[in-house]
DNA sequence: CTGATTTCTTAACAAATGTTATCAGGCACT
DNA sequence: AGTGCCTGATAACATTTGTTAAGAAATCAG
């Protein structure tokens, strides 16, 4: 059912997705990472962060002995464990690759550099930190204001990309159910047709 | 059973809790406000932020008919619905005051005013931003990760004084839940002693 | 290609939570 | 004191979602 396709075409993008990096290229590192590789470990500190030039990545948590999902990032976007890596708190989270994929990684001094020596870049990751507030805002909201089934929906409508090249247990755990109730989901809409 | 107590003490602080907001108090608008009484509804855009010296606001949304409070405001703390506000976007939510409350209040220009004159605050609103980021980041983990019934002892162990100040089904429905199921949740928890 | 592993579906049953309705106490207002 | 409103508790029943287990389908490793 499921097609896996890391060998779709996607664009090569400067880390931040934006040609004033350029100056400070030199300082992210490109690495070639395997699927199923942990960039960062639940409890450790983040000591650097990633742009992602190819592949995706999983956001998750241990619960009880199962694993949680609750974010993907795709090619040409910026991920760290936010929290971490700006207040030197252990993450709450692990941070994996799902597809191999091809990462640029920054030490978190050199990101500091970057920050003191460029205006423009430090309001870009103040503007990237306000739409992550508005990313959790919103991601919260649909939980507490959407059925499992509304949320499955609105991701099928909005980014059924998504739906394409993850698996299905990993999307019922973002959706915070189970695989067999989002197998159940997907059956009744079928029917509904 | 609950305690209405507008009477107990407080801090009168300044706005933004610190004193480098000192040259810029005359921006703030001081004003006492009944109880039940709306500072920005939802579907609006945000033009004005606020501050509370006194008093407690809670924040929700409406659901098919139903009021959804997701937060709780005291004294102290700075208010605004940050995504509207910064991004001129309609509110997501509405902004209430649960009991009479004083409030200073900013208008937007002026709060951009002082963002352009004080580097100072600029770090501070920064800092607020990062907090408000990790504020939603762990509501949203708590949803996912923990029951109701979890969050409610949480509840009851990290700010007990927001459950004797703040009406019950406002509780429930941060919680998440019907105030029927917190009122089930509640009595589990007294037989259990 | 083939066997092993992972992923997805389905069913039966269990647990959690919602819905509706009713009642009782507290509180404000007269 | 009496009335009405708001709040919270409780019960009966309905619905949603989870759990466990089994088998089928897809994918992966050699």
């Amino acid at each position: 059912m499921r097609k896996h396709k890391p060998e779709e075409p996607y664009e090569n993008r400067l880390p931040g997705g934006n040609p004033e990096w350029e100056p400070f290229s030199h300082f992210f590192n490109r690495e070639e990472i395997p699927a199923k590789t942990l960039l960062l470990r639940e409890g450790e500190i983040a000591r650097k962060a990633f742009y992602i030039e190819k592949g995706c990545l999983r956001v998750w948590f241990n619960r009880e002995g199962r694993e949680i999902t609750f974010q993907f990032f795709f090619e040409g976007q910026g991920v760290s464990s936010v929290e971490s890596f700006r207040t030197n708190t252990p993450s709450l989270f692990n941070i994996e690759t799902i597809e191999p994929s091809v990462i640029h990684v920054i030490a978190k001094n050199d990101f500091e550099h970057i920050l003191s020596h460029s205006e423009a870049i430090r309001r870009t990751i103040e503007q990237h930190t306000l739409e992550r507030l508005i990313y959790y805002q919103r991601l919260f909201l649909s939980h507490i204001k959407n059925s499992p089934q509304e949320r499955y929906e609105a991701l099928l409508k909005d980014h059924p990309a998504i739906l394409h090249r993850v698996p299905q247990h990993y999307i019922a755990s973002y959706l915070g159910i189970t695989p067999v109730h989002l197998s159940r989901i997907r059956n009744s809409l079928l029917k509904r047709k």
